[in-house]
DNA sequence: ACCTGAACACCGTTCAAGT
DNA sequence: ACCTGAACACCGTTCAAGT
């Protein structure tokens, strides 16, 4: 899997093949296919895997820091990846994700859980009143998801690479949208 | 080019051939690479045709009504595409455009066009007072076209195929984010 | 049981030949 | 000048043969 990571980042996902991916991994096409079954499967996994990793940093940052903070310090995570050049990448997988069934069951469960991590978060913040009460946690969770990756996308069609000016055009729009209204 | 968008709209990017498209069109492959330089291309010009329609549209609802009712009724329109199942066409074209230097400069200057119109009704609504004045229009533009994308990208991931639902979700992050501030 | 890699099916692109 | 479509180069996937 880090060699497909290597091969899709080097050339990206439709561009990178998979005599490469093998070459990288030193194993042959054969043994390839017993560990995943296509390549929108590989992309599928590395998906899966790097949200994992971030649910845990966000998980630590909530404890710690005030929501908006935590979510701004996964907002740096995600835009550190487009800065590195994974902009085509995360639309790749997002095509694969709303076109295939099969990669799409497996990470709408990864991401539900990543949700329900960002709404239990939430909630705290908003009896806490850090964030306005009246919002549906559920809803203000996707909006915000969604915003992020949305955000970053345009910015990697623009050639807009500053990772800190992302992360202050994403907390003033998050900023105003959780304000706790009078 | 109409041969593309069905072509398209009916298997997807990647998935529809080259041969498929001809054969709507009633041409040969030659005679296609006559009009087009590339499969990658014919997403681009078609990317940016869309872009026009709506930019016409917006303009007229931008002097009737206010910046908010007009960038909903845009957003109307792009979340009309995801119900229609084009939301991995979507996420296709921002791949390309982000990958593909010769896709993403044609679309880029098209794109330019739009954030200046927004960015002008943005101003006048300024000025009358609807939204804030403290806003940058052109980042403030870049973060609504952003989070756009991205909330219907999102809601194509997630099997959330209800235009009205994406429409109210998107307000309510637009209306408390352009609200002027005491 | 697991791996190898040649073979297969397929697709984007080109270009010699035709009109 | 413009079009045709066979040919080319290439790639994802499979499976008979090997260990």
């Amino acid at each position: 899997m880090d060699a497909a990571i290597a091969c899709f980042r080097r050339r990206g996902f439709h561009q990178a093949t998979m005599a490469e991916i093998c070459a990288e991994a030193g194993i042959s096409a054969g043994a390839l296919y017993r560990y995943f079954s296509s390549k929108a499967d590989i992309i599928g996994a590395i998906a899966e895997d790097k949200r994992g990793e971030n649910d845990e940093a966000f998980k630590r940052a909530a404890d710690q820091h005030g929501f908006i903070e935590a979510i701004c310090l996964s907002a740096r995570g995600f835009f550190d990846k487009f800065a590195d050049g994974d902009g085509a990448l995360i639309a790749d997988i997002l095509s694969e994700a709303i076109r295939d069934d099969a990669v799409s069951a497996s990470l709408r469960c990864t991401d539900q859980s990543s949700v329900q991590i960002f709404m239990q978060a939430f909630r705290h913040a908003q009896t806490r009143g850090e964030i306005d009460a009246t919002l549906d946690p559920e809803i203000a969770t996707n909006t915000l998801f969604g915003a992020l990756e949305g955000i970053g996308l345009r910015r990697a069609f623009c050639r807009e690479t500053d990772a800190d000016e992302a992360i202050s055009q994403f907390r003033a729009l998050a900023e105003r949208y959780l304000e706790p209204r009078p």
